[in-house]
DNA sequence: GAAGAAAATGAACACCGTCTAATTCTTAAA
DNA sequence: TTTAAGAATTAGACGGTGTTCATTTTCTTC
């Protein structure tokens, strides 16, 4: 068959990364599969390998979706919050990570080949997330050691992240931890009081 | 065929667990492959699931032989060492993470099904590891807050994975991070600082 | 030697990602 | 209106995977 009078290209696309990011929340990244979400839209497995050029690009694509969706939902629980806004922002990210579970897994879980590097478009989204840190992290600094902010925002995000790593895969629960937020809250804490 | 008069049942067992760890190392866990494996020891994929039981057992089996080398390569660094041992031990975490990439990477790729659980073996060898951290973390804590040690060694545990995380995955180069384990031992220090 | 147990095999099955020749539909030109 | 070009889509082939299990081979024991 040819043009299918009713999709752009644009929208098909647009709908293979929707519903590969339904399917990679339902399954998880170790049982997704292209050939799948293909039968799911209608599509044969040819045409997604024709509009997204490859799995990688795909999982890619899928993953990107997932940081937009993070950001935004970080964002939200901070809008209009005035204290305790880098609290809000760490609870932020286990409540995202928790309620994702398989779509936040698989950020980490995929992994490019060994010499290629991700789209600017994919790194961007990364650092979009960091900078949302970097201002809060900065906000809870005194004002004289602001400039400490960046690299201090990238030792926190690695920190939280940890705890929440070990929350969801559960090491925290056999190593008899049951609030990893606060384990991470407190931690935070500590490095900021330190500055 | 039947016996091989050269092999008994055990020791084909660790033959497997050895070469898989091997080739694990080399390709890493989405190009690592059972079949490869049993070609590799000159023996068929049969044997490797008549011995191992599924690819999950196997897996849980390379991962319990990459833990008791990280241990071990732990307890060899500590051992003789009597000043800074926590951030020797800490150094030794990164030291093992980057020198076995693809096995340590492994650890937290892999992962059970939803409902099953690791079999005692396994969760034995990780509460090792931890005990060697939660035992540095009680000596660098002052004899009166040596109780704190168990959850704070937890949480300085998930600190550390996640800097080490972030250093192998090439979130810290994006972030411009240039020294991950500075970094992760400065966090350690505030959080014992405050302590 | 024969018999029984143990060990090892490899073909069969149902998946997977990837590629490509062939097909179908749309569009624009003649 | 017909037709040619071009874009979109398909389906099948290929080589790979994990998994199962009836069968074959080997070893041990009597």
């Amino acid at each position: 068959m040819g043009r299918r009078s009713d999709h752009t290209r644009e929208e098909l696309h647009a709908m293979i990364v929707r519903e590969g990011h339904r399917q990679l929340s339902e399954v998880g990244f170790a049982r997704f599969s292209a050939r799948e979400v293909a039968k799911r839209i209608g599509y044969s497995i040819g045409t997604i390998y024709n509009v997204m050029g490859s799995l990688d690009a795909l999982m890619l694509a899928i993953n990107g979706h997932t940081l937009d969706l993070w950001r935004a939902a970080l964002e939200d629980r901070l809008a209009g919050q005035s204290e305790n806004r880098l609290a809000q922002a760490i609870a932020a990210y286990f409540d995202f990570a928790s309620h994702h579970r398989h779509a936040w897994t698989a950020l980490y879980d995929f992994r490019l080949p060994e010499n290629e590097v991700p789209p600017p478009d994919y790194t961007a989204r990364v650092t979009a997330i960091t900078d949302v840190v970097v201002r809060e992290v900065a906000a809870a600094l005194p004002p004289a050691r602001r400039a400490e902010a960046q690299p201090l925002a990238r030792s926190l995000l690695a920190t939280v992240h940890g705890h929440c790593f070990f929350a969801l895969n559960g090491t925290f629960r056999l190593l008899g931890e049951t609030d990893p937020l606060a384990a991470a809250l407190a931690r935070v804490e500590d490095a900021i009081s330190a500055h």
